[in-house]
DNA sequence: TAATGCACTTACTTAAAAGTAAGGGGATGA
DNA sequence: TCATCCCCTTACTTTTAAGTAAGTGCATTA
């Protein structure tokens, strides 16, 4: 059965969507992290919800997620290499959001 | 008084992240619109959303309003010129969204 | 033995987005 | 005159996303 297609703008949108999700990939595009370093990187995300965007990432295939079996086990998150691909996306998406912080930064101000 | 600027990527999200807003772009790239031919060409938009969509776009100086004083006076949603800039950026929105919709239909498909 | 760190999960609550249904004010048309 | 079209608005309900707080299991350190 062929299911209905998402409109493809709004898959993106949805991929990115969440509250954390940028800030959480910015973070990891950087280095690999684990789950108390992104807590401590964006201090107001929820350890919940932090969770839930990470497997959410893990899901899309946007995100790894490496158990290294050592004694304590860690576990790392680092961007897939398909999630690479979305760093060009996102280098575009930014740059015309930051355009637009602008014009309505000038905007409020006259 | 500075105040905190979001993240560029979630602003871009905040602007194209309503339900029906990619939708509603979609079809005024392809020509200015009315109102009620907007609600016949995304059936299941309610009233409501579209007003308000509209208004938020219209806000962000993405779409133009235009009335025309004629009788019945018709009024017109346009894309603004700012409102263009969008295309470029939505495009490769797109082709990122298309590639990740085949790949999840390949992989619920084996 | 007690306390702390890591990587979470669960249950519950609140807030934000969207949906539903009705109405309104000004036209035109039958 | 009554119905209909256009472009919405308002009030209310439902759904979805996010926040809060507590707890779990295993390990190390003091």
């Amino acid at each position: 059965m062929i299911h209905q297609r998402e409109c493809p703008v709004e898959t993106l949108i949805h991929v990115l969507g969440g509250k954390w999700k940028p800030m959480i990939l910015w973070h990891l595009i950087e280095s690999n992290k684990r789950f108390n370093e992104l807590e401590k990187l964006i201090p107001d995300v929820s350890q919940k919800m932090l969770a839930q965007h990470l497997r959410d990432l893990e899901r899309e295939g946007i995100v790894d997620r490496t158990i290294h079996p050592t004694i304590p086990p860690k576990v790392e998150y680092s961007l897939s290499e398909y999630g690479k691909t979305l760093i060009p996306v996102a280098e575009v998406m930014c740059a015309w959001g930051e355009n637009h912080n602008k014009r309505k930064y000038k905007e409020s101000a006259s």
